[in-house]
RNA sequence: GGCCCGGUAGUUCAGUCGGUUAGAAUGCUAGCCUGUCACGCUAGAGGUCGAGGGUUCGAGUCCCUUCCGGGUCGCCA
């Protein structure tokens, strides 16, 4: 018995043809005297009939079938009687009277239901997720990243990128995430670490003259889980020799145009949209902004400094801002529970406080009307350009909270009044350039890199790395796309000086850059190419090009949120021999 | 590490003010049924109410602790 085709495959033009079929029963619907049996493999579903008349041994033998079973059934390809046409399958029209079968494999009662329309709890799906990835929704998804990963690689190949492996077993560099450790056994109380991305290693590449590289990397991060981040994922990760930040840019817009070409036959405008990491937060108050709706923050500290409302004045004067979104028509869509639960939102963002002004025909409601004269209100208002029914909503703080807490109070109000869900299927994508190089570590008191310790400063900005280092802008850019970060990339430091002065900024000891990232050091000084690339996230990728809400629903595998696997049980404990080889001893 | 939501049959859920033997749908098992397509009809089986402790005459329900899952802040160069 040999498989013709798949289930799927089938139309009105094999009517009369023999054929044999495999695959798992979805449903089996026995009439008494006719059975019906529909067979899905992964590219859909054919109903299998036996009639009980025509041949009564096969007729008991198919009435032993159940659901997930997986069988072989041969017979002729029969068109269906008028009536009994099924327009809501792809082979509704036909069916096989089957006149052989063969039960390859029984199924006991599988735990959850094999059907896009369970809605079964995730956790059930990942404890049994070789079941579920049976349901076409996943199948589906799986489908879509492979075909994101050929287009991608189709167009790499064609623009002379070279894929090239690089190790999974590599160095420790403690700047960045948490790095997940592996013990040496050979070199006891040595660690090699997975890497965060292959960055050093592309840079390496770059230094060989490999001119254009690409990869499919898995990497590696041991921080919290989020709906759009897991322990593992995937990057499409790219670097490219004796470019500049447009050749970058050029390259990739024509990337991801194919890849949107190719997977939803959608021509993406380019060049695609630019902004500044400055005007981003200005408008936006976000360095990955949703541009598909307006509500973009006003800057009001003009009309705070000199009004007599103290928390909007001292911000001012502390040297922060006081900032507004207009929620149009939102005044009697939001109780005053509701704002308050809004005012809890911000405060998860630092906010100290969110006030708020309903701006009606002749007389406003707001939370701070009492301490201001009634053209200062109105001055507000305007500039807000607010009319009757209009809410706004005012964040008094440092910049960077005042950004944030709008920022994503922006985001909030538009998920509550349905703008998201309105807009979700159109995809904005734009550049946000110029980040800054450097910010100011709390904790660690010292300068952190924004992106990595690689990028390369501004030119223009270069003046500044000693006198006000928080100044300088980076040649750094991100890809967004519908308030998502895609992808993001730089051009490198590709000197040793300047790699020596950013380690300097960062705080690192001669020695600690030596022994952190000596070999990349040493490998400059014997001529490095200017160069520069980006990587993207491709789980997030096809999250969005799915229209998927979690990037676990495009990994085959994922994990949890405490970063364990359901289905294994990993990570779990060793044997102690195991240990013992490590020189590894567990403490309480 | 903080905050929020959830955990009751294989699955999805209901369970009122703390009160009789914890229900429904679906799935499962069996019987009937010759054109169904989430077939239909009849009957049946199926429960550690996440776990532990407490309050109470009595706890799925109230309290405490804990485990598990999700979201989120921190974190994610």
């Amino acid at each position: 018995m040999k498989r013709t085709a798949y289930c799927a495959t089938f139309t009105e033009n094999d009517i009369g043809r023999r054929v044999t079929v495999m695959g798992w029963v979805q449903k089996y619907r026995n009439l008494g005297g006719v059975l019906f049996v529909d067979l899905r493999d992964r590219s859909g579903i054919l109903q299998l009939t036996f009639h009980s008349e025509r041949n009564t041994e096969l007729f008991e033998k198919a009435s032993q079938i159940r659901n997930e079973y997986v069988i072989a059934a041969t017979g002729v390809i029969a068109a269906r009687g008028p009536k009994d046409i099924n327009k809501n399958m792809v082979t509704g029209k036909i069916e096989v009277l089957c006149d052989e079968l063969r039960i390859l494999s029984k199924s006991e009662t599988p735990p959850i239901y094999v059907d896009d329309r369970a809605n079964t709890n995730e956790a059930a799906r990942l404890k049994y997720r070789y079941l579920d990835l049976r349901r076409p929704e996943m199948q589906q998804a799986l489908y879509m990243r492979h075909r994101i990963v050929q287009s991608a690689r189709e167009f790499l190949n064609q623009n002379d990128f070279l894929e090239i492996e690089t190790p999974i077993l590599t160095k420790s560099t403690p700047e960045g995430a948490r790095d997940y450790l592996v013990p040496s056994r050979v070199n006891p109380g040595t660690y090699y670490a997975l890497p965060q991305s292959p960055q050093i290693y592309k840079q390496l590449l770059m230094v060989s003259g490999f001119d254009r590289y690409y990869q499919i990397a898995r990497c590696f991060r041991d921080e919290d889980l989020r709906a759009d981040r897991q322990p593992e994922f995937t990057q499409i990760d790219i670097e490219m020799s004796f470019v500049n930040t447009e050749d970058i840019m050029e390259v990739n817009e024509r990337l991801i145009a194919k890849i949107f070409k190719d997977i939803l036959n959608i021509e993406i405008p380019r060049p695609l949209p630019r902004m500044t990491y400055q005007e981003a937060m200005e408008r936006f108050g976000s360095d990955k902004p949703n541009i598909g709706f307006g509500m973009e923050l006003v800057n009001v500290s003009d009309i705070a400094a000199a009004c007599d409302f103290k928390v909007f004045r001292s911000a001012v004067e502390n040297g922060g801002s006081v900032r507004l979104i207009n929620a149009k028509g939102c005044a009697d869509k939001y109780s005053r529970k509701e704002i308050d639960a809004l005012g809890e939102f911000v405060k998860t963002f630092n906010a100290k406080g969110l006030a708020w002004l309903a701006v009606g025909e002749d007389q406003h409601k707001s939370s701070f009307a009492k301490f201001l004269k009634p053209e200062e209100t109105d001055a507000f208002i305007r500039k807000a350009q607010g009319e009757p029914g209009d809410l706004l909503f005012f964040i008094a703080d440092s910049d960077n909270t005042v950004f944030d807490a709008l920022g994503n109070l922006r985001l909030e109000v538009a998920r509550k009044i349905g703008i998201l869900e309105d807009i979700k299927d159109r995809f904005n994508l734009l550049w946000v350039t110029e980040f800054p190089l450097l910010e100011y570590d709390e904790e660690e008191k010292r300068y952190v890199a924004k992106h990595h310790p690689f990028t390369s400063p501004m030119d223009e900005d270069l003046h500044l790395l000693d006198t006000d280092p928080l100044k300088v802008r980076a040649k750094a850019y991100d890809l967004v796309l519908n308030g998502t970060e895609l992808g993001g990339g730089s051009i490198r430091i590709h000197r040793t000086e300047m790699q020596n002065k950013m380690f300097e900024l960062l705080g690192f000891s001669q020695e600690e850059a030596e022994n952190r990232f000596g070999f990349l050091l040493e490998a400059f000084k014997y001529g490095t190419p200017p160069h520069g690339g980006i990587a993207f996230g491709l789980d997030r990728l096809v999250m969005l090009l799915t229209g998927r809400k979690s990037i676990r629903d495009v990994i085959a595998f994922p994990k949890v949120q405490n970063a364990s696997c359901l289905m294994s049980g990993a990570p779990s404990k060793v044997d102690q021999k195991q240990l013992d080889e490590l020189k590894i001893r567990n403490v309480e």
